[in-house]
DNA sequence: TGTACATCAGTGAACGCGCGTTCACTGATGTAC
DNA sequence: TGTACATCAGTGAACGCGCGTTCACTGATGTAC
């Protein structure tokens, strides 16, 4: 049946990536396989050394397109409230803090899923890790210093980054660790979200 | 040479257990082999089942006893500020989010290390981790108390360990994304750290 | 535009290595008398 | 207390499976003329 067109090739290496995404988020880099990637990409195995040079290669790329969902979603919660930034902070934490996002890691942050994992794969996972997170913090940052302008007062730039990097880390925390007990105890679970859903809210 | 003596043996069983405890968070309790394991506690791999009956067996009790050293750290700290449960709180913020911890998963926090690996090793895994995550935040639920009756205040049950929740949770994804950036941006990782140490003190 | 040929994406089998697990063996320990 | 025997912790080789990677093959696509 083969070969391909060279469009259809490009959408095979999306689905690809997209599988991996999924399948990396859900049970780690070294959680599962190649086959069972290529297999939900709808292919066999042996074709994946056509669109990349390694497993490696594939986290690496996924690391690097792995934010890109994430900060569209931070986009638009801004955009919907053009006027407070305040409401806009407590609604990406009310979308993130959330069972939600806790039960689908697949469809989910990066950070929360493969923090863990970047940290022990190495500088090169770790640059494309880092790369992501600025954006994310970046856009955070500005979140932070409009509601600080629009209640009033004027934080330093730098006030403002501690306190987005400061509130994007708990947000995270919050998912690891509520991750971290979902099946064996879901009260203790709801309760992290919960707790910290309230704490962040009220700064 | 072997038989050994029955106390010998159970020296090698805890021989094993901190070799497991240490390469676990440093690796993922996927990323090392018992062959490493069992080289690192001065024996060969073969002799592993005379301890335990399987890989899953000893991370589970790896998470069962691994908490202990941490709620000891924080007795200790406890006990150093008897008077001050707010200098307590500054002194475990300053002991857990720094540098020395993040570059040593080895001895540090099985929170920080693990949370991922629990989420992701299903039921048995998780509920071990829980219990030590509840001595955990119990702890840290207590000295928050204090620090409020100390400051005049009289926060109820509830309220408190929502705080202690929020700030034990903010310590651990601190860690988590610091070391996540670690070697491919200190900068980045150091300002993490700072951030939420700042942060988190003058609550 | 049509034809001939080279290219190459996907297939599915195979390779090789690592890792969790098993096993026969050894000889010191523990125990029964 | 001493002796004879059973037990069993550690050794190191072997097994079997999974997984990342390679490879020969196919036939449709892309290209040269």
């Amino acid at each position: 049946m083969p070969r391909i067109t060279q469009e259809q090739k490009k959408l095979n290496r999306e689905k690809i990536v997209r599988a991996a995404s999924e399948g990396f988020k859900l049970h780690g880099i070294d959680g599962i396989g190649l086959e069972d990637l290529m297999k939900a990409a709808g292919m066999t195995h042996g074709g994946f050394y056509n669109h990349f040079s390694s497993k490696e290669d594939l986290a690496l790329e996924v690391y690097r397109q792995g934010f890109a969902d994430s900060l569209g979603a931070l986009a638009a919660i801004r955009k919907a409230h053009p006027r407070s930034a305040r409401a806009a902070v407590n609604d990406m934490v009310d979308a993130y803090v959330t069972a939600t996002h806790r039960d689908h890691p697949e469809s989910g942050c990066p950070s929360a899923a493969l923090a863990a994992d970047a940290g022990r794969h190495g500088p090169p996972a770790q640059a494309e890790y880092r790369q992501g997170l600025d954006g994310y913090l970046s856009a955070i940052t500005e979140m932070v210093l409009d509601r600080a302008r629009q209640a009033g007062t004027e934080p330093t730039a730098a006030e403002a980054r501690e306190q987005a990097v400061a509130l994007f880390t708990q947000m995270v925390g919050a998912l690891v660790i509520s991750r971290a007990v979902a099946e064996a105890d879901p009260t203790l679970s709801d309760e992290v979200l919960t707790a910290n859903r309230r704490q962040l809210k009220q700064k």
